[in-house]
RNA sequence: GUCCCCAUCGUCUAGUGGCCUAGGACACCACCCUUUCACGGUGGAUACUGGGGUUCAAAUCCCCAUGGGGACGCCA
């Protein structure tokens, strides 16, 4: 039975890396019927905090990556019989466990101070060695270490790295990784004020939560050897591991805040459809075997697997984001397309008297779509129909200046005014620009181009014949008066 | 500094010794469609970091160099 798990620490929106590690860990469970498991990793209390943890909640359902276990996506109780699934609420569990640790010699307390540890180090690093903490010459017993640790003296619980030999992992995206196991000292497992430290926590939550592979970024790679040395220590099975490379920004530095829009919030913000965010960073990283790039989630579920990852660490490319979101963006039926509009419509505040008619919602958005790469580009689009936004905007001025547009405009006001009904159809606008051509005796984009400007205000754009029937006669009309 | 990871068009990538005069996608350029702008269609330019091996044969295997990234925390 395969069970994942992403497990992020709360300190922020959800990063495009994470949510990449995410969806890796969903489509993983999904591809071989396992469970998923969200886990939230809040030990460091100063930096952690329950917001953060709500809005990462609420990106990954956004992007529809939901998880079997974990905190519920509503209420945040414990879902799953692994729980607690919030760090936070598992002290006593890691707790017992380091205790454990130092009975039976592997972790021992240790009671120096900062500033003596910094002493070490600096004396280490001054003599040319490696800047690693070993244990003091008198280990503090551990019948005596509790005792002063329940009278209140800051301690903190050590492993031992007990002997000195070489680490290998199979790693399932790198092969075979070697650490020698002289890379770390002495570490520490739980703080002095009583938190333990990641390393320990997630090789215990592993554990017991039953976790079969665990796919996450490179940065843990060099975490493994430590971990492994746990795993070993506490008698547990050794998951299978696949560390992730990097996403990086176009500086091929690490991506960060500095690079723009990180985190899929912004991307929800800038009107990117989760479908498309989701299928682009599938590809960061991850390839179909037959080189098809746009791949529905069921697609993505059948064709996942570890073999496919490429170690090599991945520029986020917002332009081909771009390209894919539009793909998407035009995909859409258009019902669907307009409950993902809407929202950007309303936010902007346009006025758009036949918002509730759906033949109108249909029209503009089917022929705006093309248009369109992105949910908020619709409004510009949309704010061409709204009368009070209406202006001859300044890339009209070379097309006002035509001698013939006078004529033509006059031509288009009079045959308006003149024309029966309340709409015009595209038939009828067709034929409305015949007559507007014979009585201003002007043809070509002579003619064209100014019955843009009185429409829209501007010399280019959707075609006329499709505007037209988006609006009202008198909103042509008052358009036409204001020239 | 020490250790670890990585290296194919500008970018995402295919490639697991002969199918590679290196394939696809985005972006770019040209043309077509089009009385504008998009959409769409067709075509084009562009890459195996360098040097040594191994082999009849290397983008692919090995070594070295270079470059990039990561870890070396009582951060995760």
């Amino acid at each position: 039975m395969v069970r994942v798990r992403f497990a992020p620490s709360p300190t922020g929106y959800l990063h495009v890396g994470g949510a990449r590690t995410a969806l890796y860990n969903f489509l993983y469970a999904r591809r071989y019927g396992g469970q998923f498991i969200l886990r939230i990793e809040d030990t460091d209390l100063e930096r952690s905090t329950e917001e953060a943890m709500r809005m990462q909640i609420a990106d990954l359902k956004w992007l529809g990556i939901l998880w079997d276990e974990g905190p519920h996506p509503e209420s945040l109780q414990d879902l799953g019989p692994h729980g607690p699934y919030r760090q936070s609420h598992r002290k006593d569990i890691y707790r017992q466990y380091a205790e454990r640790l130092v009975d039976e010699g592997r972790a021992y307390y240790d009671f120096r101070t900062d500033s003596e540890l910094e002493a070490i180090k600096e004396k280490l690093i001054a003599s040319e060695k490696p800047p690693q903490i070993e244990a003091p010459a008198q280990i503090v017993p551990p019948a005596e270490a509790r005792e002063r640790i329940s009278r209140g003296e800051p301690g903190a619980i050590r492993f031992r790295v007990a002997e000195k030999r070489d680490y290998f992992v199979q790693d399932l995206v790198r092969g075979e990784v070697r650490f020698p196991s002289d890379m770390v000292g002495d570490f520490v497992l739980v703080r002095s004020n009583g938190m333990p430290v990641y390393n320990f926590c997630c090789v215990i939550d592993d554990a017991l939560m039953k976790i079969t592979h665990v796919f996450r970024a490179e940065e843990h790679l060099s975490n493994t050897l430590r971990q492994m040395m746990i795993y070993e220590a506490l008698k547990f099975p050794l998951p299978q591991f696949g560390h992730l490379s990097f996403i990086l920004g176009p500086d091929k530095q690490k991506l960060s805040k500095r690079h723009g829009a990180t985190s899929c919030n912004d991307f929800r913000l800038r009107g990117y459809l989760p479908e498309a965010l989701n299928n682009f960073i599938l590809l960061s990283g991850w390839s179909s075997p037959d080189g098809r790039e746009i791949l529905s989630r069921d697609e993505q579920i059948q064709l996942f697997t570890h073999e496919r990852f490429n170690p090599a660490p991945a520029v986020f490319d917002e332009t081909k984001l771009l390209w894919m979101n539009a793909t998407y963006l035009r995909a859409l039926p258009t019902e669907e397309l307009w409950a993902r509009v809407e929202p950007f419509l309303r936010e902007a505040g346009l006025q758009l008297p036949q918002v509730e008619n759906v033949a109108w919602r249909e029209q503009t958005l089917s022929a705006f779509k093309t248009s369109m790469q992105t949910l908020a580009d619709a409004v510009p689009l949309y704010r061409l129909l709204d009368d009070s936004a209406f202006s001859v905007k300044p890339e009209a001025q070379e097309v006002c200046a035509w001698p013939e547009a006078k004529k033509v405009w006059q031509a288009w006001l009079q045959e308006l005014r003149a024309f029966p009904g309340e709409k015009l159809s595209e038939a009828d606008f067709l034929a409305l620009q015949d007559r507007v051509k014979d009585l201003a005796g002007v043809k070509g984009k002579h003619l064209f181009q100014p019955i843009r400007v009185a429409v829209i205000g501007q010399p280019q754009g959707t075609e006329v014949k499709l505007l037209v029937p988006m609006m009202k006669k008198s909103s042509l009309i008052a358009r036409a008066e204001k020239l």
